[in-house]
DNA sequence: CATGAATGAGAATTCATTCAT
DNA sequence: AATGAATGAATTCTCATTCAT
């Protein structure tokens, strides 16, 4: 698995004006740049992609690229900072639409999966790119990383409160045992041609967090 | 998570070889390239990597790889083929010593993990490049994981029969469950540094997979 | 040495208008990015300096420039045959109003000292790029340089005549002699930062024109 | 004018080894390829060459120029500090050949003006990139100026011990006019075509060091 | 077998110039 | 006239691969 977490509070949303020098007309042209590249970054790999391939998935001229993006490295960070961050505002959001722990983590990864089914593109560089630290700043991957992982935490310790969870282990791996789970149903899907509903996975993977795979030593009385 | 499942059946072998011009003494050279190269590769990732670099690594002059490898793809096309099956032939190895199905499962892990913290650089390089199907034959890739997901569902329908593990849920869903977690763990390992006890993780990671997070109603009851 | 001599009998002082599109109003915009465009050139160097910096250092955009200019290296020709051709017609000017050999020079040196003074960055473009025949018409640029060692000659014929000024020499050596001295001193107070007074050495310079380093043979008789 | 100063004191000689990987046989192809810079730096100018033109002089591929030198920067550097170095050297011997400040002066200017002339190449890169303190490490550049300057400054300073210098003049003006003349003479010669002899410049180029132009008011009497 | 200098295709990036608004 | 976004040719530099020694 590549990333675990991610998420962001960041009210503001409109970063992209930072780098982006064309202010008048077509802020689409950033959009459509980052979408293609994403496509094309998806289909070969960030470092096979070339520029060009890029541009011409982009239907513009490989130097209006630079005109939107510092260099090569700086469309990933985009990709990071801007396109993922909205991804994991919604995260947030949904999981905060649920009252109980279980409900609140069954939401989570039903969002989870279902950003990325809309967006299998996104889903693909993220899966690959995002822990490929060398690329971008590492503290900022870091950073969505943890803020994933704390989401899940203030669930599991909800949950414990709540009576509905163990607290019978190492919160660490417990983390690291949900978040692999998810992205390994994901890279499967992606792998495999994104062909099923990814979506219905939500639940009976929510269903083996919680009661495993084992049969309970109760029912053995 | 990027890689799933490896594994080998294999009874050949030295497929070495095969694509190996040098037959005599030193079949040396091609370990201390390949080893040199998965030390590179992990430093830099495979495509950041050069071949002066690994030459050097590896102390033989850069066209001395040529020799031994095909190409630059063709050493990390070794390094699945055969650095790893290696590994994994050991897997299925260690599953045999035991009887039960929640033993098999144990053993399997704390192989896994074992393996891989003896040897960081490769856990690096397979979790980053393994699913990066195309620098190898993608559909070897797909047989390697394919293997490794096999030995678990053996366990899983050994387990259904012992009455350890529950009939009901889908086994491709719970294949993913158990590796993305295993992988996972992995990879903060990795990425963290490298600096704890890996295999320690195995028992409380198969505790999680048999009894899940969740507190079971029955024993309300 | 870089420019060796300029001047212009020209008559028609308006050929701005030749190349320059606008007509109306706003010819102050024509100076605007030259002046603009020597301050960049000062800076950076013809070749570095970007149309863009030029533009940005105008206040105008990029697009304006190529109103007012045909191209880039047509920038670089109206600053040798419109803004050099009225310091160098001022040489001419200067050396009229005075009488004898002696004083012309000193007065044709001061003033060329001075409008470099005046102008640094005039100074140092034309130190620099003048003679970098490739840019401009080198024709062109030869004929200014002919002009100014003409004012020389002219000068060195009339000391001649007027048995101020020795006539066992090769005048076309003495002009570079004369000349080579100017723009060394120049050079090197544009070098060293433009610091000190340049006018200063006119007259020292003059002195050294006419008497040499040497201390006469006359004198031990 | 350029570059005013340049000698070296250095005994290294060979510090050609330092950037040139290969240390095999050819150590031709680093003056092969410095050459073929030179000649290609004298007809385009450094900033319009490009390598594959040099590449093409020098009947290498381009990818070899980077074997030999860091960049293209770095072949303008090594011109500066090998190839010029050398020359200066020579300067400075054959100023001590002599015994007296006026023989030291026509040595020096002798010499000057016989390097450049068998190495008309050299003499346009010389003239024309030498101060164009932009690609070259500037403080290097002041130095081998500054060194120039002094071999005149010992001349001038030993010749007014003897007698046979003025001592009423600034240095450091006396310097400049010294340097200024030569290379405007080099420039001519350059600018006109590499004609003449060039060397045949130094007996009344120093003639006029000596007596300058004008005829002394000593003898009217 | 081993070497490492040479190669040249390929990639990122820059920037003068154009042109629709 | 003025603008500045868009263009794409041109340039530098890298590096996998070859091959003469």
């Amino acid at each position: 698995m590549r990333i675990h977490s991610f998420f962001l509070h960041t009210t503001a949303r409109c970063v992209i004006k930072d780098q982006a020098k064309p202010s008048r007309s077509n802020n689409d042209k950033y959009h459509q740049i980052l979408n293609a590249a994403i496509k094309v970054f998806a289909e070969q790999g960030y470092h096979k992609a070339t520029i060009s391939q890029v541009a011409k998935a982009a239907g513009v001229a490989d130097g209006t690229i630079y005109i939107y993006f510092k260099n090569k490295a700086d469309i990933l960070f985009n990709f990071f900072s801007y396109k993922t961050r909205r991804v994991f505002d919604r995260f947030k959001e949904e999981v905060e639409t649920a009252e109980h722990a279980e409900d609140k983590l069954r939401n989570l990864i039903r969002r989870h999966l279902g950003e990325f089914q809309r967006d299998p593109n996104m889903a693909v560089v993220f899966q690959r790119e995002a822990l490929q630290a060398r690329y971008i700043d590492e503290a900022y991957i870091k950073d969505i990383t943890k803020m994933y992982l704390d989401i899940i935490e203030d669930i599991l310790v909800q949950g414990q409160k709540e009576g509905s969870i163990r607290k019978d282990f190492q919160p660490g791996l417990v983390k690291r045992f949900i978040l692999g789970a998810v992205n390994e149903v994901i890279n499967t899907w992606v792998v495999t041609g994104i062909k099923y509903d990814l979506v219905a996975m939500a639940d009976p993977l929510v269903d083996l967090y919680f009661k495993g795979i084992g049969i309970k030593p109760v029912q053995v009385r």
